[in-house]
RNA sequence: CGGGGUGUAGCUCAGGUGGAAGAGCGUUGGCUUUGGGAGCCAAAGGUCGCAGGUUCAAGUCCUGCCACCCCGACCA
């Protein structure tokens, strides 16, 4: 390809209104435009990667047994009523109507359609199992579209489904797309983790998500650098610490006046957090009050909440709900004189504490060496802590790392969640009507761009690699107007296409300087410069991965960079 | 959805207290230049986010709305 015919256009200036260096490098380096919030175009080099991206997967997903489908972007709302998530879904649902009046939305996830597709064929036992995947535009109305393509409210995601008789062979298929997935990040060179994720309020059987670290992620993940172990932070457990011991100290009402956070609190009483007693009071379903007790130094964790709630439809109270329910404002709410219908859990994080400092529901006054047993008692223990750098593993018990991650792949093994209210059901050999095991799994194509640029960039641009770059090679002409210069790029050129290197020629009658930027910028594994030294019979070949550059014989050229690139494949 | 911020040329931004719409980059034409985002000359380019209001006069002040970005809660 001609740079100088190529719709492909870089900008010199930074773009506003971006944080993630992914999100900054592929406006700058002109591989996307955004459109509206979470809603970008790919220009030519943009879908090149894309396209690439998608037959990695593609490879690995057909390797697997994995039949490809292409279902639709605008489904009937029929479908979704049946398994209930037409409502479920919530506001993340792009939803219209058609002239007539019908409701669609537009695909979010495609759980709906498929076991629709796959009931209205399969009946029998023979038929399974059975994994159907596509590579689809889907739309989710988030409510924060976030750094570029991390984020978007239009997106493209590679989801699969497997359809099984019974539990162990669905166990086999998540199994089997758990190895492509390992493959497929391998390829695309994302140092991926691999974490046990909740399996939410649906109630899947098993569930794991593949993150990559980066401070532009949206998870927290826990990992034990010791046994191995990795999770999504929310399903990691954390129990009862040991004891506290130390002689317990007579109990007093302190006055403390407008200490309504923990900071405050314990700057006031020269306490340290770990030993004041937080109480937080949350409204479920809009009427019913629940509190969590939590050590002051620790946060809740409202992923955990909904999963001792059995619900996501809770929120903090608000001041005036404090006032009515409890007599007391923010910062002075505690478990004490309560009504009898509001419940009270005890984060495993309180177990143990002594001289701790409590609020008792009476504004500006705080308890001060109460102790369990003594002064309170505890009720019933949940945990709803939310995991910190340095928490113990569950696994082997020594200290868990903790970082932020994007989440690229999801595997999610779903029982009959859907099977079962759509009917999808097939014959077991016994003559018996038994509804499908089924299990999906996403990755993020679009996402995943970003992703591989969060992991391959320095100062002047993206590094992409090889197997997922716009073009292989960069070849530019430093100075088009010497006849010399320009008949031996030319010539490489020519020779680079016939190699079946994807080579982008740089002939634009720019200044060498603007055309080597755009190299680094646009991330190609490698550059032939063609410049003076072809007086010398020589060019300059670069490695962007490493940097390195060297001078080689003008006929050795491409055939240096052809084994390079195909070592980079392999 | 809560909190914060921004909106002026294609892009990045400047425009105290109201008084003729600006710069750099990019674009177009010309000349020069060619190993790290070149130089000189000339030119084109604007619904100052939108709608009201105050005023002799609004990019600037007031009200409402919209869009986008960031932080939090949620998804690949």
């Amino acid at each position: 390809m001609r740079w100088s015919r190529y719709f492909w256009y870089t900008s010199k200036e930074d773009p506003a209104d971006t944080e993630a260096p992914s999100h900054k490098l592929l406006i700058k380096g002109g591989f996307i435009k955004q459109v509206s919030a979470g809603v970008y175009e790919f220009t030519p080099p943009g879908v090149r990667v894309l396209r690439k991206i998608e037959n990695v997967v593609r490879k690995e997903m057909d390797r697997s047994g994995a039949q490809e489908v292409l279902l639709t972007v605008l489904n009937p709302a029929e479908l979704w009523k049946e398994t209930g998530r037409w409502e479920l879904y919530g506001r993340e649902l792009f939803t219209l109507k058609d002239r007539n009046g019908r409701d669609y939305c537009l695909g979010p996830t495609h759980e709906e359609e498929i076991t629709d597709l796959v009931r209205s064929f399969v009946n029998s036992y023979r038929q399974l199992p059975l994994i159907l995947y596509q590579i689809q535009t889907k739309f989710r109305d988030e409510k924060r579209p976030r750094f570029g393509l991390i984020r978007g409210r239009e997106f493209i995601m590679k989801d699969a489904y497997s359809f099984d008789a019974d539990e162990f062979s669905a166990m086999m298929s998540y199994e089997t797309m758990k190895f492509a997935y390992d493959r497929v990040f391998k390829k695309l060179r994302l140092k991926t983790l691999m974490v046990e994720a909740s399996v939410g309020a649906i109630g899947g059987i098993s569930s794991h998500e593949f993150v990559v670290l980066t401070d532009y992620g949206e998870a927290r993940v826990a990992y034990c650098e010791s046994c191995g172990y990795a999770a999504n932070a929310e399903v990691v457990k954390l129990s009862k610490p040991q004891e506290e011991k130390e002689e317990e100290r007579p109990l007093e009402q302190v006055e403390t006046p407008s200490t309504d956070t923990i900071e405050k609190l314990s700057n006031f009483l020269g306490v340290p957090p770990r030993k004041i007693l937080k109480a937080v009071l949350y409204i479920v379903d809009g009427l019913t009050p629940v509190m969590f007790i939590i050590r002051g130094d620790r946060n809740v964790d409202e992923n955990k909440v909904s999963m001792v709630l059995g619900t996501e439809n809770f929120r903090l109270a608000e001041d005036q709900e404090l006032w009515e329910l409890l007599r007391t404002k923010k910062g002075f709410i505690g478990p004490f004189n309560l009504n009898s219908s509001i419940k009270v859990y005890w984060d495993n994080s309180t177990y143990g504490v002594k001289n701790a400092v409590i609020a008792f529901n009476k504004p500006d006054y705080h308890y001060v060496n109460a102790n369990p047993g003594r002064d309170f008692q505890y009720g019933e223990f949940v945990d709803v802590c939310q995991v910190e750098e340095g928490d113990p593993c569950p696994k082997c018990g020594a200290s868990l790392r903790v970082s932020r991650g994007l989440e690229v792949g999801h595997i999610f093994l779903l029982g009959t969640r859907y099977s079962e209210p759509m009917r999808a059901y097939y014959k077991d050999p016994q003559g018996q009507e038994k509804p499908i095991i089924m299990g999906c799994y996403g990755i993020g194509i679009s996402r995943c761009i970003s992703a591989i640029v969060e992991q391959h960039n320095d100062e002047r641009g993206i590094k992409w690699p090889t197997s997922v770059a716009p073009f292989e090679l960069d070849l530019i002409c430093v100075n088009p107007t010497d006849p010399q210069q320009k008949e031996v790029a030319e010539h490489l050129y020519l020779l680079s296409e016939e190699m079946g290197i994807e080579t982008i020629y740089d002939d634009r009658d720019e200044s060498p300087g603007f055309k080597f930027a755009d190299a680094d910028l646009c991330g190609f594994p490698y550059r032939i410069i063609v410049g003076k030294k072809v007086k010398e019979g020589k060019v300059e070949v670069q490695c962007r991965q490493t940097g390195e550059k060297w001078d080689v014989g003008i006929q050795e050229a491409i055939r240096e960079v052809k084994k390079r690139i195909e070592e980079d494949k392999k």
